[in-house]
DNA sequence: CACCATCTCCACCAGTTCAGTAGACATGGG
DNA sequence: CCCATGTCTACTGAACTGGTGGAGATGGTG
């Protein structure tokens, strides 16, 4: 059976994202420590500090050591979006055959596959570019996202 | 580096596309090798077989052996989506976390994260449901996939 | 200064998946 | 009977996933 999936959010991506909702939504009351974090979320500890490290080192969080220390946003909330999260994280949102999708070429019959790859990632970004974290924490998703995800349609395994 | 992305079509799942929009192209002219397959898209033969196998258990192609034998499409090409055969060579389409998008419940901040994720899978099947095999092969995409793909904006890395 | 809390970095690990490859076998036609 | 094709099971090396462990750096406090 296989387990690997066209669009799959692996559980770094989505503790990832979930931290820096965490973090959003502390903002202004100081450093949250990588503890509180982790008991808030559900997510283990160890893993944790190392996915922040990334974010860090991408410049999505700040952080500070000693007593008082933990992590803030580096920067306004509604300045980031959860594409910037998951390309923090795991590199380029979307690839084919391990390369990017305008890098490809394709052969006779399937030559207009490259245009459907391309669309297919066009509408990813439609949703992860448009949702900032403060849209998250604040449970208002952009219009169009929000019709998508009302749709009863968009509910079903298919 | 990080390899794993939020979208990701693998060898897998590419080879059988392709591999279909050749039968696609094929169809009428009676069974079409293997092996002429996996030359015509280069593709590794074995591989190629082991693909074909499992697109014949989900009843996408029909398979005859002996000299005269080959594969053909088991329906019509515009009744077979790419969704339908990514679907046959990977499972469901989107998961998170191994999990699928509906059966997961988030604490706290990230409440409003499955509503993402279930917006970020409505508007990938947006478009593989809807390019069938013939629009594929007959470079004729549905117009709202066309004018995703036309947008410039779509082919910038980013 | 010693001490404690916190983040940081590197290394490692078990299990799974990916992208194939190998080879024996089944079956159709001539 | 022979040959060409598809079918099935099994294997493999490399990479990735989802972590864990431990030493060290760096703050603040007494």
């Amino acid at each position: 059976m296989p387990q690997n999936d066209a669009v799959r959010i692996s559980a770094k991506a989505d503790y990832a994202v979930r931290a820096m909702a965490e973090l959003a939504s502390a903002a202004g009351t100081g450093p949250m420590k990588g503890d509180q974090i982790a008991q808030a979320q559900g997510i283990p500890l160890k893993f944790l500090l190392n996915i922040l490290s990334e974010l860090k080192h991408a410049r999505l969080v700040r952080s500070y050591r000693g007593a008082e220390g933990g992590y803030e946003l580096a920067r306004d909330a509604k300045d980031i979006s959860l594409a910037d999260i998951i390309r923090a994280v795991e590199g380029p949102l979307a690839s084919v055959h391990e390369v990017r999708p305008e890098e490809i070429r394709y052969e006779g019959a399937a030559a207009s596959l490259q245009d459907v790859w391309i669309a297919v990632r066009a509408n990813l970004r439609a949703v992860l570019e448009v949702v900032s974290l403060s849209d998250l924490v604040g449970g208002a998703l952009p219009e169009e996202v929000r019709a998508l995800a009302t749709n009863p349609e968009a509910w079903s395994s298919h």
